[in-house]
DNA sequence: ATAAAAAACTAATATCCGTTAGTTTTGCGG
DNA sequence: CCGCAAAACTAACGGATATTAGTTTTTTAT
């Protein structure tokens, strides 16, 4: 009865993948069923293999899709001749437009690549160990040319990344705060601190 | 045949708890079955029955366990009167230790709490609201008295507490870095900034 | 040594899962 | 308006799930 209604320029699979990611954020992917996604959707789970492989492939959509995202913002990022305080702030606010706009599917990306099956699974950590590789390259430039304080680069990475990724929490409070003033202050926090 | 082995100072729930944490943090809760723990306790799955009350049950455990013990921390902390930036860094400190420590349990908590059933669910939420609450207090303390930047008080607890949940990553650098050292760079990049 | 209590076992239940097969309906191009 | 392809439907599959009931084994205390 019910069809699967394509967006403009979007295929069926999109839309499928689209409500998955909107589940499986909600749910986690394990606790989600197919038909329970057919349901958000309105239609039948079996309905749902004329567009998609299986259950596995719409995570797997969802994670490189994401995974491709950054990858290709960092190759730009790289490309420009600018100092790398100017990046790191570049990818920081990349990082949190991401988080902003594309929520359900960074999320599900951050929290559900465990659920991955090989070999996408490895492919998906190493792709994320070589983009990590790449960022604390660009700390290392910082630090170098005199920019940044001698940190552990590894632990700056680390600290950028997970305080970016913790906007998942933002929604509670986006009232009081306007986007830009919330990705100025983290910029902020994050290259010059907290204190005075 | 086999018996679960109680753990000196713990009864045999404690060994289910400890063993469900480790399994829930590497698979994730839904993706973990009963027969898949009671396997890895050396027991079979209707045994662990004799101990606890259901698979909800165990993740209630840790995650309420985890929540108890930074609220209780929180409340020493409070007690102190010492000024606002100090109490930020012994609790950033503490947030590390037990991210280091406790690391099973305190990834599951703060993982999948989402699959905790209700009234549970609202329970840890609501206690992780008001924990929150207080924290933002601290620096608007810490404002108000002119140690800190006029930064949003929500958006700096933010990155604090991602910040240092991000150390759920931490594991494969751990060669290069003392816990020490690693301790000192969160503290000071979230205090102090990365910049010169 | 024996009785009681604790905790293991086997077996079974009902339910839900992802997925497939086979069939029917829908909707567009000629 | 017909025909074909796309995409929906119903029904069913085998397998895994959490949990329960009933029984047997093991440990503990007297």
């Amino acid at each position: 009865m019910a069809k699967i209604k394509a967006a403009k320029n979007g295929t069926k699979k999109d839309v499928i993948t689209k409500k998955g990611a909107v589940l499986f954020r909600k749910k986690g992917f394990a606790a989600s069923s197919m038909r329970e996604l057919a349901d958000n959707i309105g239609v039948e789970a079996s309905s749902l293999y004329n567009h998609i492989g299986s259950k596995s492939e719409i995570l797997q959509s969802i994670c490189f899709k994401v995974a491709n995202d950054f990858n290709m913002h960092l190759n730009e990022v790289e490309k420009t001749e600018v100092n790398a305080v100017s990046k790191l702030e570049n990818l920081i606010r990349f990082h949190i437009h991401m988080m902003l706009d594309d929520y359900d599917e960074v999320y599900v990306a951050n929290h559900e690549w465990k659920q991955l099956e090989e070999p996408y699974l490895s492919n998906f950590l190493n792709q994320r160990k070589i983009y990590e590789g790449r960022l604390v390259e660009i700390i290392n430039e910082g630090i170098k040319s005199g920019e940044l304080k001698d940190i552990n680069p590894h632990v700056a990475i680390l600290i950028i990344l997970s305080a970016v990724r913790g906007l998942e929490f933002w929604q509670r409070h986006k009232k009081n705060v306007s986007t830009t003033d919330l990705e100025n202050d983290i910029v902020n926090h994050l290259l010059k601190g907290l204190t005075k």
